[in-house]
DNA sequence: CTTCTCACA
DNA sequence: TGTGAGAA
């Protein structure tokens, strides 16, 4: 994945290489070394960079940054761990749904309770 | 020639 | 964050 030299990155992104370094110390980037203790970028470094440049104009700084990739990851995390538990995204957006549904006092949609493959996932 | 680390009149 | 030194 990692392919592109520290050079390359900085015509991509027009940072310096003290910058791109620098973020790097602050574990916003990881990228490779290779065999010659080089830095070796992918895409999605340069992505990230282009974003921290992002968030750098609209006056973030970068313990800000980092922690918009820190509750970028817990959410990212959840998001696994539904899955683990069968759950699939439109599924939790439908049991989140359902649940307003009936905190309003409205009658849920005759199909949610139907269907006896629903009928469990309220009752785990 | 390119990149690395380290230090700072 | 810039910049220059010395090495790889």
């Amino acid at each position: 994945m990692s392919v592109l030299p520290i050079g390359t990155v900085m015509k991509l992104t027009d940072l310096t290489a003290r910058q791109i370094r620098y973020y790097e110390q602050q574990d916003l980037i990881k990228p490779v070394r290779n065999e010659g203790n080089r830095r070796m970028y992918s895409l999605n470094d340069v992505d990230r960079l282009l974003e921290i440049k992002d968030y750098l104009d609209d006056g973030l700084n970068i313990s800000g940054i980092k922690e918009v990739y820190k509750k970028q990851e817990q959410l990212e995390d959840e998001r696994k761990k539904n899955l683990q538990k069968g759950l699939t995204d439109s599924d939790v957006r439908k049991i989140l749904q359902d649940e307003f549904m009936n905190i309003g006092g409205l009658k849920p949609p005759s199909s949610t309770f139907d269907n006896p493959n629903n009928f469990h996932k309220f009752n785990e």
